[in-house]
DNA sequence: ATTATCTATAGATCTATAGATAATGC
DNA sequence: ATTATCTATAGATCTATAGATAATGC
């Protein structure tokens, strides 16, 4: 038999002018999502709201029902993308039986995988200047966190080694800063064609920030390789 | 006998409501400078032409007698903060003498240095959203040859490495991101009192990114001390 | 005459609010 | 009655241009 259609569901509200929405998402989730795209392809300041609520398929003014504020709207962005990385950094932090190369090789794959091609791909907003506002402490608390995840983690692989802190803060850069500069290539390169292997590198760039991180951290060759095997075998 | 200090120079043009300038600086670059410090507390989109104007000394309407656009005030500065760092680029580039690897360190340690207190403080900027546009493309080509540039450094410090177009990427990624995320964490935590630090943490910037540089590419302790050792010779 | 600046403003936004309306739910 | 949306708009910008003005230079 026949897989049953069902019927557009009843709608509460009044209609939307431009037709109802085909996808599965709420209305407050398409809004987020055309934000995610517009802020990164554009920018936050030069992304209007009246652009969001038409890629969203709503009227301007009507993206107001879900978030008060356009603030609210990158705030919600960036703190469901770094909260992933944090919860999956505190799992990892719980497990003192682990090789510490291995848990960070586990942390900066999933960081980096996440900022790439995330359901909202958002690396390259972390360190726009608007975000150092009161309205996202929450968020830049979180990154914090997740800042001093990684900290602890190197300071297992090597411990007591000068300049931590440096050498902290350069891991992040090169977690989210890698993965921007990778985005801004494949963006140049694939422009035309819509980039087919977007997915394909997603795959490639976890693992490489991964052995890149561990290289920093001063893990030889031997390590890392093993730290791959035993990340891989964690998922 | 007293130091004779010397007339107000005449100054042709209708004079400045706000007074003349203190600086040493021509007009011009008072805009610039005043455009690269609201840049990179504000972002580009935030910073209203009123405002680098004021913070310059001149009226809004009258930067315009300096550039046409707003967007030439970021070219400007752009193309301004990645040309030193190419220009070395090149020099080392065409020392094959010498070992690759203090190569890389100098390379990497002067960008560094130069991003995170260069005349103006312009790393994050770079992956900008506007820096997209056409009115750029001259800044990205000078960026992309400077990519290259560190393209063929790591190639040469280690031959036929696989995955070399993103470990290129994330180079790149560590250097302008990392000393981003440093950047941010001094303006956090030094906020309050002005940081009195500023050029000192430069002094260290710089080496710590040059010495992780050396640690993604694949050098080995003694490898990294022998490269720095040879690098601060060549200054 | 030339220059650097000024004042004034057109025209084009952009965010957020007020209040109406067109659905369903009860 | 409740909800999701709409239309309309106030009020606040912001960029860039037009044209005047107050200096020096010749």
């Amino acid at each position: 038999m026949a897989i049953q259609r069902s019927r557009p569901p009843a709608r509460v509200g009044r209609p939307r002018a431009a037709g109802p929405s085909e996808s599965e998402l709420s209305p407050r989730e398409e809004v987020l999502a055309a934000a995610a795209e517009l802020f990164t392809e554009n920018g936050y300041a030069a992304t209007t709201t009246r652009a969001v609520a038409e890629k969203a398929g709503l009227r301007q003014a009507s993206m107001y029902h879900y978030f008060a504020r356009k603030e609210d709207i990158l705030a919600t962005l960036l703190e469901s993308t770094v909260e992933p990385s944090l919860l999956l950094a505190g799992t990892l932090l719980a497990r003192p039986g682990l090789d510490p190369a291995a848990r960070l090789w586990t942390l900066a794959a999933a960081d980096a995988a996440l900022l790439h091609r995330g359901l909202y791909n958002l690396g390259a907003l972390y360190q726009l200047p608007e975000v150092r506002g009161e309205r996202f402490a929450r968020f830049r608390g979180a990154r914090a966190e997740l800042r001093s995840a990684y900290g602890a983690l190197l300071e297992l692989i090597a411990p007591g080694e000068p300049g931590r802190e440096l050498r902290c803060d350069l891991l992040l850069g090169l977690v989210e800063g890698g993965v921007a500069v990778v985005r801004d290539r494949e963006r140049e390169r694939g422009g035309a064609d819509g980039g087919g292997d977007g997915e394909f590198e997603t795959e490639r760039v976890g693992p490489a920030v991964a052995d890149a991180a561990l290289r920093l951290a001063g893990c030889d060759r031997a390590r890392r390789e093993a730290a791959a095997r035993a990340a891989r075998e964690l998922l």
